[in-house]
DNA sequence: ACGCCGCCACGAAGTCTTTCGTATAGTCGC
DNA sequence: GCGACTATACGAAAGACTTCGTGGCGGCGT
């Protein structure tokens, strides 16, 4: 398996579904987009996705059942590392920068933020 | 004029290039680009780009002369808010936490991080 | 048994992206 | 003026993305 292809807003849309959903037929899918795709655009989909691998199906009921190939965390992970190499000349702390500088961070957010610089920190001091 | 598009990957590299020079002819760009890109698809990409309004460009001369009709800034705020809303659920705060645990960040922008951070808590203190 | 409904497979259309070849024209030196 | 070297414009091709229609099959209710 090389490496996944970037997932396309479409598909990203439908896997935002199954992580959600945990796993779901293409109806429940299709439910969950409502107005915004018909049913065969999301059969078609999600079999053009997983060819490409990004979802696993089971086949063993007559109504299929797919399922995310890859954690949302892994994603988001690709996407901000992709993200990073395109527009932020690598670097993943000035997209953090740019991302904190919307404004639109609750205190709670800001918090964890900062709740986890101060265990990083935590963890340089006990590396000396 | 509308919400200006997403850049695509091909125009979000000669938008790199253009804010780092600043301004720059096709050739310019090319040569920035070498390996990448033939100068005629360079071009091409360029005319694209002045018509969705991604560049302006100076006709004065013979030799046109193109430049990013937005700031590198201003467009790595939309895609940043762009992939919060495709991946994270609209928070961007997910978001940055995602980019500092990819773990690549330097000491010196984490030092950043930390010091914005804390001059936000100031303007907090402040506006009580 | 028959008809209806839901399901999957497939194909095809339309759009967008990216690539480059070819055509055309201005400019400089001689 | 002519040739070589630039430059822009244009069109076409190939691939990816997204959409949906049609067709065929299985199962269920009556």
């Amino acid at each position: 398996m090389p490496a996944p292809r970037r997932p396309t807003d479409a598909e990203l849309a439908i896997l935002r579904v199954l992580w959600a959903l945990g796993a779901g037929t293409v109806r429940e899918v299709a439910v969950e987009l409502r107005r915004e795709s018909a049913y065969t655009t999301v059969l078609k989909l999600l079999q053009i996705m997983t060819d490409k691998g990004l979802v696993r199906r089971d086949e063993s009921a007559r109504t299929h059942v797919y399922r995310a190939a890859r954690s949302e965390r892994a994603t988001q992970r690709q996407l901000v590392r992709d993200l990073a190499d395109r527009a932020f000349g690598g670097s993943a702390a000035r997209l953090a920068l740019q991302a904190l500088a919307l404004r639109k961070a609750s205190p709670e957010e800001l918090a964890e933020v900062r709740g986890w610089l101060a265990e990083r920190e935590g963890k340089r001091e006990e590396a000396r």
